[in-house]
RNA sequence: GCCGGAGUGGCGGAAUAGGCAGACGCGCACGACUCAAAAUCGUGUUCCCACCGGGAAUGAGGGUUCGAUUCCCUCCUUCGGCACCA
């Protein structure tokens, strides 16, 4: 007989062992079933797992379990996101190469990994920093560049002058916007830098058809990328003719434009200032470099601006219109220039305000008088044009783009006119690829001053990184300073050339691991075909929605890139996603190591066993939103782990001359048919917590049943089939362990999900609460196949019923089928 | 500031489709077992007035409805993201 204690150390390590060794988690090609690619984001090798990674992977690996049981051939693939940031500002501190570290710690958190009894398929494991992995990286860089989708622009970056070394925003701190480790104040710095235009996939990607994701997630994108029709309009500075182009959502509006106002970083800024203008102008640019756009762009923000000396000419009216600029004006945004118009814009109307500059209503509101010049604030609803040359009288709608009349007809005129034309702009930009940093993947391009920019030649990939580099910051990434590496030569002529010494962003690398997964070690493409056509598209994918707008925009811009290059099939690379909240510290806040706050899921593991602290991770939150840690909370899952194994082994159950009564047969199968409807449908949802609440108050039924002699009954069995195979997913250690004590094949992980016996869910009767004008007032017990009206009658013949209608006559009498009878007085 | 979530007992949470608010668990209290403690088992546990019984309550206020944790409006608090953290 087995211990009477369960020994989660012996009995966990034992299957680790026998799974591994039996590789009974390898995921391999079988076209005899349907298959499931099932993929949770993968971590960054940060040194030590934490619980956050239990939380993110450990229902998902339940999940993926439970569609193995019903029947899928399920891949369930894990590795590093290894590049970054973090393992290169430790080497500037302590000198430590980055790969060295990178890789130290990955092995640590492998190790970390295996303990939690996931079905993670180990031979599929891929690393991003590893070069049998950037080599691909590289090589997409420039399927995107064959495919004109990369190029090269100026943009800023937030630099620090001590340090002479480009800053990432969280190395930027305070309102002040210092450097955080020398305190010197911030600026930018214009570097010419790599690009991908992922705006020309901007209206795709608003187009969530066919994907099961989130609306939360699908509003997050389409606010982000926030499309907005309108005109470009072009302007012409006086002093030197130069015609500048304004994007605008209301051309309806353009005769109302009494003043321009430029982003400070517009390119024409400099060459129209005035002398007079001159000093203010400059101090004024050098103020607004300092901030974020965030600062920049908030709403409540007090406006402030300075005139430029220039005036431009209205091409509708030929009003000459003075140019200023301001900071809420960025060069991101549209043309980085916009017409003012602030009888119908808060912004514009309060920067008329600040600055007395004129405001002309254009749009006059439905039902105002024809006089009404002093305007209170801007005006921006619907109304009729006036003071609009050709246009007034025509009516505007609250509506936007062509939909509005006003909009329609000005639209077709700017265009007859040559003025300008009808146009669509995004709030979405391009993706800057560029990093000044060494650790990250090369940017495989090669500059020659005779042929200018072209990839690195397939035969030359992968470009890989120098490892004897110095760390100090100099001005220059690592690349740069080394005193070889960057030469090479054309890849066209053959003649001196230099390589590239940027990196590429790290979102690059987790654009596509999902196809890296497929197969690791292949080294003809990026992928094995036949993986791909067997195993793609990614059915689940699951992890925090803090990757909203980012990861999960990129990975999805990238498979339509890689589509458009024949290179991927299908519209997107993830059907259906699920994301997980985050898991506090158990004061609340966010788990860091400088609070000191972070939970060791290595004690846990050693202290209560895998499985506990699986079962915990899975009840202690809704997997959706989070919670904080708790660390009192885990002996709960300890107990019902414990009192399993009891349940199942322990000798005292008597396990000869069963007595129980048909009822409680009856009810025990009723009571796990139940709870097997109620799990299947928690695990199809993600809906994790209530799968463990479920099993709880399962055991509980089969403890008292047990005490009601039901152990040994043909019933009592399929309760335990039943029970340890919906335990499995959740707990695999001990579901395994108790599945052999039962005498039944190995595994219980390859068994067959069970099947609901949904006449064994019936209930006979129902107790039905009965309202009495909105409040309980008595219960009735009725046959579960009693009509409306025996329901009816039964509830108005309670005597407590009759008590509290005092004789009067129900209004009346609703019956909710199965829930609840109302009775309205 | 903008975009998107979330607010239910002392705590984490539960509540198919608008229908019994508080499942399950933690904690706490009491009891059993024990010389004692731990473990285990049992009972109780939203708040208020309490004898029966009644009243209030799902962040606040309002609305729709026979009926609202659930739908609508306004507000508050809090969390995530804001393009170089991953």
């Amino acid at each position: 007989m087995t211990d009477i204690y369960y020994n989660h150390k012996e009995v966990e390590s034992k299957w680790q062992k026998k799974w591994e060794a039996d590789k009974l988690y390898r995921a391999v090609i079988d076209t005899s079933k349907p298959k499931h690619y099932a993929l949770t984001m993968l971590p960054y090798p940060s040194g030590d797992l934490h619980i956050g990674h239990w939380f993110s992977m450990i229902p998902p690996d339940a999940r993926a379990r439970y569609m193995r049981m019903k029947g899928y051939n399920v891949m369930f693939p894990m590795g590093f996101d290894a590049f970054g940031l973090p393992a290169e500002n430790a080497a500037i501190k302590d000198g430590v190469h980055p790969m060295k570290r990178t890789f130290q710690n990955i092995e640590r958190m492998r190790t970390q990994m295996k303990t939690m009894g996931a079905m993670f398929d180990w031979e599929r494991e891929a690393v991003s920093a590893s070069p049998e992995y950037y080599k691909w990286t590289e090589w997409f860089f420039i399927q995107l560049f064959k495919q004109r989708l990369a190029y090269r622009k100026m943009s800023a970056v937030d630099w620090c002058p001590n340090c002479n070394t480009t800053l990432a925003r969280e190395q930027v701190w305070g309102d002040d916007r210092h450097c955080e480790r020398c305190q010197t104040p911030v600026i930018k710095k214009n570097l010419d830098q790599w690009f991908f235009k992922a705006t020309k996939y901007a209206d795709e990607l608003l187009n969530f058809e066919g994907i099961d994701w989130p609306q939360t997630v699908k509003t997050l994108q389409t606010n982000w990328i926030d499309r907005s029709e309108g005109a470009e309009v072009r302007f012409i500075v006086e002093s030197n003719q130069s015609p500048v182009t304004v994007f605008t959502t209301r051309p309806d509006t353009l005769w109302g434009a009494t003043f321009m106002v430029f982003s400070p970083e517009h390119p024409l800024v400099n060459e129209i200032t005035t002398p007079e203008n001159k000093a203010a102008v400059e101090e004024y640019k050098a103020q607004a470099a300092r901030q974020t756009e965030i600062q920049r762009g908030a709403v409540d923000k007090e406006k402030t601006g300075v005139f430029t000396g220039a005036y431009a000419v209205n091409p509708v009216n030929q009003v000459r219109i003075p140019i200023w600029i301001a900071d809420y004006v960025m060069m991101s945004y549209g043309t980085g220039a916009i017409m003012a118009v602030p009888a119908h814009d808060e912004r514009d109307f309060a920067f008329a305000q600040k600055y007395e500059l004129p405001i002309v209503e254009v749009i006059q509101p439905v039902g105002a008088t024809r006089e009404s010049p002093i305007l209170e604030s801007a005006s921006i609803g619907a109304g009729v044009m006036v003071n609009s040359g050709p246009f007034n009288g025509t009516n505007v709608s609250a509506e936007k783009g062509r939909k509005n009349p006003g909009i329609a007809k000005v639209l077709d005129w700017i265009t007859e006119q040559g003025i300008g034309k009808e146009s669509v702009n995004y709030r979405y930009r391009d993706w800057l690829i560029s990093r000044q940093r060494y650790w990250g993947a090369p940017i495989p391009m090669i500059h020659c001053d005779v042929h200018g920019w072209n990839p690195v030649p397939d035969d030359q990939l992968p470009v890989l990184l120098p490892e004897d580099v110095e760390w100090r910051p100099t001005g220059e990434s690592p690349l740069k300073l080394h005193p070889t590496w960057k030469n090479t030569t054309c890849p066209v002529c053959g003649g001196a050339a230099i390589r590239e010494t940027d990196t590429m962003d790290t979102f690059m690398c987790s654009s596509w691991y999902h196809l890296r997964y497929l197969s690791p070690k292949y080294d003809q493409g990026p992928f094995d075909p036949a993986e791909y056509d067997y195993w793609m598209p990614v059915d689940t994918y699951t992890g925090g929605i803090e990757h909203a707008t980012m990861h999960l925009l990129y990975t999805r811009f990238f498979h339509k890139a890689l589509r458009d290059a024949g290179i991927v099939e299908g519209h997107e690379p993830m059907m259906q996603l699920r994301n997980q909240g985050m898991v506090l510290g158990e004061d609340g806040d966010k788990m860091s190591k400088s609070k000191g706050n972070v939970i060791a899921p290595d004690l846990l593991v050693n202290k209560y066993g895998a499985d506990s602290v699986r079962a915990y991770i899975m009840f202690f939150a809704r997997w959706e939103t989070g919670a904080p840690w708790d660390s009192q909370g885990i002996e709960g899952s300890v107990r019902w782990i414990r009192r399993v194994w009891t349940l199942f082994t322990d000798p005292s159950t008597p396990t000869t001359a069963p007595g129980a009564s048909d009822e409680t047969k009856k009810n025990l199968r009723r009571k796990v048919h139940q709870t097997l409807r109620k799990v299947t449908r928690d695990f199809e949802k993600f809906e994790f917590n209530t799968i463990i609440s479920s099993l709880m108050e399962l055991m509980n039924e089969m403890y008292k049943a047990r005490e009601a002699g039901a152990v040994g009954t043909p019933e009592w069995k399929e309760v335990q089939e039943i029970y340890l195979k919906m335990m499995a997913p959740v707990t695999p250690h001990i579901a395994e362990e108790l599945w052999t004590v039962l005498g039944k094949p190995y595994s219980i992980h390859t068994q067959q999900w069970p099947e609901v016996d949904e006449a064994a869910t019936k209930e006979d009767s129902i107790e039905l609460p009965v309202q009495i004008n909105a409040k309980v007032r008595d219960r009735i017990t009725v046959s579960a196949e009693a009509t409306e009206d025996d329901i009816k009658s039964t509830a108005l013949a309670s005597e407590i019923v009759q008590k509290f209608l005092e004789g009067k006559h129900p209004k009346k009498v609703i019956v909710a089928q199965g829930r609840l009878v109302s009775i309205v007085v």
